[in-house]
RNA sequence: GUGGGCGUAGCUCAACUGGUUAGAGCACUGGAUUGUGGCUCCAGUGGUUGGCGGUUCAAGUCCGCUCGCUCACCCCA
């Protein structure tokens, strides 16, 4: 019989893995709350013109990385593969706008992409992200970076490096692009394959091309930082300025070009070391035209999303497993029925409690007992009931003493709030 | 999509230039203690050596194909 496995890029994530996961998850949505953050869920599968109107048509992520298959005849859907057009999405579907102005909304959740899977990079991954709609204030910009670097803090992960840069408003952007495809004009036959298309289609993804000759080529020509107009020269100077005086570290990288082509101005990267080549552990930015591209009223937003299972890989966090209270170590059919019933009471009161279901010895049941960490074992079989009491073991004392079972449930009841 | 590396027990790894029945530690189960955990000792369960084919008296080992994993390019969180 052919056993079957996860797809590639597919993982499962045991329990073991699950308790640190949930730890993380616990500490984002405390610093959410802090920020003012409300949590948004969003179905996994969407239109998928959602993604090539808003991510954008000649993206790699739109091109060639989304799960996307037709449903019935002519409907093409996709699994997401990034958070922000479906947040946006939403606003705009259920009017957010029209009920209030600001609105900060958090999630996390699985998103897909087609590649190839190595260090840090799966087919079905998890982000934790947040959007802000409705303010174009730089106070905001530095408050979403502030966030990450809080939740970062708050998970245990230090090391990182902060990168900024602004790649302008649509007008600078324009402006931009005409001045490099004027530089490029006669070096064109020099630039590496991937970047000859670049020219036609994403002109600005030649800047971070890490080709040789083609960094070579660029080095010698200003980055878009140094064509900003007026107005988005003077927001991105109040960003840094602020992230400063909050005690911000960052440094400035003029070629960070986000691969998403919603972006505007204020653009940013957490990376750290650790993670191997796929090393940014967060990224996001302004994007100031997206809700008015999707249909929207003009509405400037600012984002961020950070990887999960890159936060797994090196946070420290150590979670501590919950230790059980109560463990029924019974013999004889009689002792185990009445052991049952307890364990049974005991759990609907909220206390954790365990009992073997395998017909195992005393020694291996409280070996048992043992491995899961109990706290007590109640020790029953035909001589205790004969003489109507039990032995509760306190495992970490090495103690035991005998109740009545008349006081047992009274006992162990009791037992708990005191110990924990 | 393109390269490199690696596939032996649930996990981490052994097995000299091809040579008896593929081993060890951890984990698991049982026992030493016929009813008392951790430590110790003893024993046991567990393998189509990823798969298929080839070379050979003989293949975990060599060759071919294939599948899988992994790292990197690309791109991104």
């Amino acid at each position: 019989m052919l056993r079957i496995k996860t797809l590639p890029g597919m993982e499962d994530i045991l329990p073991e893995q699950m308790v640190k996961w949930q730890a993380i998850e616990r500490k984002a949505r405390e610093v959410f709350l802090v920020y003012g953050y409300s949590e948004i869920r969003t179905p996994l599968l969407e239109d998928a013109m959602l993604f090539s109107q808003s991510v954008g048509e000649e993206t790699d992520i739109v091109k060639k990385q989304m799960f996307s298959f037709l449903i019935g005849k002519d409907k093409r859907v996709c699994l997401r593969p990034e958070g922000t057009a479906p947040v946006v999405r939403a606003y705009l579907q259920h009017s957010v706008f029209r009920r209030q102005g600001l609105v900060k909304y958090y999630y996390l959740g699985a998103m897909f992409r087609y590649e190839r899977p190595q260090k840090g990079r799966k087919r079905q991954f998890y982000q934790i992200g947040a959007e802000a709609i409705g303010s174009n204030s730089p106070y905001l910009d530095a408050e979403i970076i502030y966030l990450v670097n809080n939740l970062l803090q708050a998970v245990a992960i230090d090391g990182y490096q902060i990168r900024l840069n602004s790649i302008g408003c649509l007008d600078c952007q324009a402006n931009y692009k005409h001045l490099l495809r004027d530089y490029l004009r006669d070096k064109k036959d020099l630039l590496c394959p991937d970047c000859q298309c670049r020219a036609e289609t994403n002109l600005l993804r030649i800047l971070d091309c890490k080709n040789k000759q083609c960094r070579e080529i660029i080095r010698s020509f200003p980055p878009i930082l140094d064509y900003l107009c007026a107005k988005c020269k003077e927001h991105f100077a109040k960003v840094k300025r602020i992230l400063t005086e909050i005690g911000i570290n960052y440094v400035i990288d003029a070629h960070i070009v986000r691969g998403l082509d919603y972006y505007t101005n204020t653009v940013f990267e957490f990376i750290h070391p650790e993670l191997g080549s796929q090393n940014a552990l967060a990224g996001g930015g302004r994007y100031n035209n997206l809700i008015e591209q999707m249909g929207g009223e003009k509405q400037p937003a600012v984002g961020f999303s950070l990887g999960m299972e890159r936060m797994m890989a090196i946070s420290r966090l150590e979670p501590q497993v919950l230790p059980l209270h109560i463990f029924f170590a019974l013999m004889g059919e009689r002792a185990y029925d009445w052991g049952y019933k307890m364990l049974a009471h005991l759990r609907s009161k909220g206390i954790s409690s365990e009992i073997d279901y395998q017909n195992r010895s005393l020694k291996s049941q409280l070996r048992k007992a043992n491995r899961l960490k109990a706290k007590f074992v109640v020790i029953a079989g035909e001589k205790e009931l004969n003489k109507g009491k039990i032995i509760l073991r306190d495992m970490r004392k090495q103690e035991q003493r005998e109740i009545n079972l008349e006081k047992a449930e009274a006992e162990l009841c009791a037992l708990i709030p005191a110990d924990s």
